[in-house]
DNA sequence: CGTCAACGACTGTGATCACAGTTAGAATAA
DNA sequence: TTATTCTAACTGTGATCACAGTCGTTGACG
């Protein structure tokens, strides 16, 4: 877990303790380790970090107030439990961001960096092949900030990450649960072939449809999970 | 102060401190009460709050968390300082999820809370013929929110708030300071009206021009701060 | 057997302390 | 006067404590 975190921009001097567990619990709930309704103490995480109350308490009032976690008055914190309106909103908000975010991003993206985006892609491709679901959550995560960070605007890619850890802990009990549906196989392919091409609209257009369709088989698995 | 607030009814007082305090301390960001670069420490803070500094501290930390603050390791909280690059990528988020809130909120607003967005606007023209930019940044603030409050998506709502608490500092400060352009006087009046009339796109085009207006004003502010 | 009150083990919250790193200003030297 | 050093007052960080509210379980009672 901890060598992902090289993935993430942030300042090089973050070494306080509040800040590392901040990064590690954020992680965790971007690639779905924990899954809605958990419950998160400060003394139980502060036990198997090694830590005080202190750093953790801190660390969870950062993400409550990020809305990753939900916090009342003495009860404990837990991850925000599936409330269809509200995931739906979200997504509806990453569509657009991410969008813009894609064909800002499309000009100022080097060779080099397409080139990886494109070996990526492949890689995905693997993934859903074979069914090697945990590696493509963690490479789908890749594929996209890459693009976003190239954005060059920093606000921007702040507002999509802090969103990806919002809808994580649901898209990725959908993505682990299932067989990744076929459609999904090219999509990536064709948008670094869409940047490659420098198309912008075209590759933004993909990328909200790759939202989109994450909220239709999102949809469809609550409701199949409603019926059983 | 404390004794009187333990009698009141609980519900009254069931928001706990660190809350109030940052709800307190977002608010005099949002109307550029703090300046870019004020210090704010938490000893400080919290004598002038009347508590010890732990509430302080946590609010503090999510402020940072959400950018509203800058922080490094054992130095001061402090209001980020002006970075034009920064400010620009904040204003053309705002202005493209601030044109996107509206368009969802046109359908949505009820006669009555048009009724109110025009009352608001014609007070604001008063402001800015009498020149009490104090009051035209509160009524500004509203007039806004309550137009994207009817988006009904929380998630956006949340978003665009964050950004405004980011950029009050340095547009508080640029409209304090000088007399507002006769240009803004239209708009808001504008905004309502076309939110009556239903066209999504029309208002939505707006609330972007007043958001481009905005960039330029500070901008221009900006380039004859650099001169002097 | 089923209901409900009460207990006990939890929860976050706020206060206070020790500590180490930062910073600004006074004292010293050139 | 100007530059530099050094100290003293400040900063956030982390740990620990007391406290009050929450919640699940147990045990008594109907």
């Amino acid at each position: 877990m901890a060598s992902t975190k090289s993935r993430l921009p942030r300042n090089v001097t973050s070494t306080s303790l509040k800040d590392r567990i901040y990064q590690s619990v954020k992680w965790s709930l971007i690639i779905g380790e924990y899954f809605p309704g958990s419950v998160l103490s400060l003394r139980s995480l502060a036990k198997k970090m090694g830590t005080s109350t202190m750093p953790v308490r801190e660390a969870l009032t950062r993400l409550a107030s990020e809305r990753l976690l939900q916090s009342s008055v003495k009860r404990s914190y837990r991850v925000a439990e599936l409330d269809p309106k509200r995931v739906a909103d979200q997504f509806f908000v990453r569509a657009r961001l991410e969008g813009i975010a894609t064909e800002l991003a499309v000009p100022n993206m080097t060779a080099r960096e397409i080139d990886e985006l494109e070996a990526l892609s492949q890689m995905m491709e693997g993934d859903i092949e074979s069914g090697n679901n945990e590696n493509y959550i963690v490479r789908n995560y890749n594929f996209h900030f890459s693009i976003y960070a190239a954005s060059q605007n920093e606000e921007l890619f702040w507002s999509i990450e802090r969103l990806w850890a919002q809808t994580g802990p649901y898209l990725a009990q959908v993505v682990r649960s299932q067989e990744m549906p076929k459609e999904w196989q090219l999509l990536h392919t064709q948008i670094s072939r869409a940047i490659r091409g420098r198309s912008a609209g075209e590759a933004a257009r993909l990328i909200e449809k790759d939202i989109s369709w994450s909220i239709s088989t999102f949809e469809a698995f609550t409701a199949s999970e409603d019926k059983s």
